[in-house]
This record gives C-alpha cells, sequence and structure tokens, in this order.
DNA sequence: GATAATGTAACACAAAATATTACAGGAGGA
DNA sequence: TCCTCCTGTAATATTTTGTGTTACATTATC
C-alpha cells in the first residue's frame, strides 16, 4: 500500500503564503502607523521575507484599496480604517482566486464517454457554492476580531 | 497599476485536479460497475488523463477503503455503496492537506518585532476554524446527492 | 540636488503537479 | 500451463507556480 512512498513531498495543496503576509502588512500599518516609516525594508524585517516580494504584495493591497504607498521616505498608509478589513478583503487582493476557483477541474473528460460528458453537470454547481461557502466565512471575520482571542466564528 | 503585468500567469491556488479526477473515478464505478471491466485505461479514456496518474489515485482511493482493486482483468470495484460517500472522504483520501492545512504561513516571522511575535496567536485558531468549516461543507455532500440538480447547501 | 524608497522587469531557483516510459508480478482465461 | 492483461510503482521529464534576487528608472521628501 504505503501510498506515502510514491508521493514525492508534501502534496499540499495551499492558500499561497502571500494571504498570511498579507495579512501580516496590514498588521505592522495597524500597529506601527504615525510611529514609524512602514518601507519594504521595514516589513521584510518583521516578515521574514524579501522586500521585493513584499513590495508585490503592497501593490496588489493598494490595487484592492486598502493601503496607499508614498514614494520617497513615505512607507505604506493605511487608506481605509483597517479594523473592518476582511481576511476576505486581504485574500481575493492576493490571490487570482476569481479565474479559476478554489478547484482545479481535469480539464479534458471525453464527452464520448457518459459519465465524461455529464462531470461537469454534476460537480460544478455544488463546488461553486462550497468556495462561496468558503469565501462568506472569511468575509464573517475583521482584522479587529483577529484580536479577541475567540473569535466567534461558529465551528 | 497593471498588477496582471508583473505577475506571471495565472496565480491560481486550487485543490488539485487529483479530487475532481478522484470522483470522476467513483462516478465511473457508480455507472459502469457490473457492466464493464474498469481499468486504469479504461478511466483514462473518460476522465482525458493519464493511466498511471489514474493507478496512483485509485491507489489512494482504495488506502481510504472506498474501492478495491482486482489484479488480472478484473478493474477497479467499489468496496462500499458510493451513495454515501461525502466529497470530503473523497478530498481527504487525494489530498495530503492534514500536514499543513490549507493555509500557508510565511515560515519565519521575526520573534523580535512585537507584530510578528503575535502573528500565530493571531491567526492561527481563526484560519483553523475556517478550514474546518470548508471541510465539513465537503462533508454535508455525498455523491449520491450530486446526482440531484439543486443540491441544497445553504449558499 | 542628494537621498531613500517605490515599481517593476528580468532572471534564477525551488517545489509541486502531472506526464511518460518501463517493467516486475499476479490473475484469469485459453 | 502458458499467455495475456492489468496493477503497482520506480525513475525521470516537463510544466506550472511560488519565491528570491539583482537591477534600475522614477519620484518624493529632506
Amino acid at each position: 500500500m504505503q501510498v506515502q512512498i510514491f508521493l514525492r513531498g508534501a502534496e499540499i495543496l495551499q492558500i499561497s503564503s502571500r494571504f498570511t503576509i498579507a495579512v501580516h502588512i496590514l498588521e505592522c500599518i495597524r500597529y506601527f502607523e504615525g510611529e514609524a516609516s512602514i518601507t519594504s525594508e521595514f516589513l521584510s524585517g518583521s516578515i521574514g521575507v524579501n522586500a521585493v516580494i513584499i513590495r508585490r504584495i503592497i501593490s496588489q493591497l493598494k490595487s484592492a484599496g486598502l493601503v496607499k504607498v508614498g514614494r520617497g521616505r513615505i512607507g505604506v498608509l493605511s487608506a481605509r480604517n483597517l479594523d473592518d478589513v476582511t481576511l476576505y478583503d486581504v485574500y481575493s487582493a492576493v490571490e487570482a482566486v476569481s479565474s479559476g476557483g478554489l478547484f482545479h477541474f481535469h480539464p479534458n473528460p471525453n464527452p464520448k464517454c457518459p459519465v465524461g460528458k455529464n462531470i461537469h453537470a454534476l460537480l460544478d454547481d455544488t463546488l461553486r457554492k462550497i468556495q462561496r461557502s468558503f469565501e462568506d466565512r472569511m468575509r464573517s471575520v475583521t482584522l479587529k476580531d483577529l484580536q479577541s482571542v475567540t473569535v466567534d466564528i461558529t465551528e
């Protein structure tokens, strides 16, 4: 049996670390804004990730309207009240999930097979709903909520 | 801003297609069992994916107790009533999510930074609950449910 | 005007997913 | 029994995605 043996490595499918990095960035802004100039280099130090990566993610957060960036020696600033930003706001800012969905469908089911012909009809709607539910759950948590250790997400 | 320009390609993070392939395999068994010898070659034809990939996934489904495989000219058979198999059963059979979670955390937050020090305390519990909720949603759908076009997953 | 930071290209590298080839070994049928 | 078909799985290649690194033009503040 030994399934693990021929599965090379972890085989983990995950939401990219861009998401937790983005939350980390926003939390740094919440903590340091007004106190320090929050540059990509500064953030790189707290997050432990290359400054260019940070800048890319900041660009995405900026496109999503969450932060604004001054050139020169300003650093990153909040563009709205970050208390109200939800995890979904962050997630959708940094993951291009829109274009494909959370699930990856095998691309060539055989239309000549009675099962292959119907597999999309069978699954698409349900998978879409599951994804939607996942996103709604992320919408229900704001950055402010994270501060209270026991967030009430019904488990 | 043209975020897309410097994001190479799709940047999509997805549940591997092993999941939909596995559902496809099980649906083929539900449809063809008793009618035809369901070999990896046969499935490869319906699914449009290499037969070796199919065999690996079948091995995982077998480990999970969903199917059994005869050697020789038998092919794949159901090992239990597939009507009752949930999407989570399939998902957990083919994704090694257990070892890392759905979310990928950046591995080196700086413990000397007041934010970096607390980022795990801030996020871990909430992310775990979101993942749990995602999995529960998959648990609520069986293969039989898929047959009725309008599955009642509260949206 | 000097300095420091961003925006982003270009490229390198690592990790994961999938494809392909190959073949040993078991089961069933002739 | 022997042949054939199919599985199990190794080895390897290819593709895709994510991340790291270097570089530099641009722009805002000091």
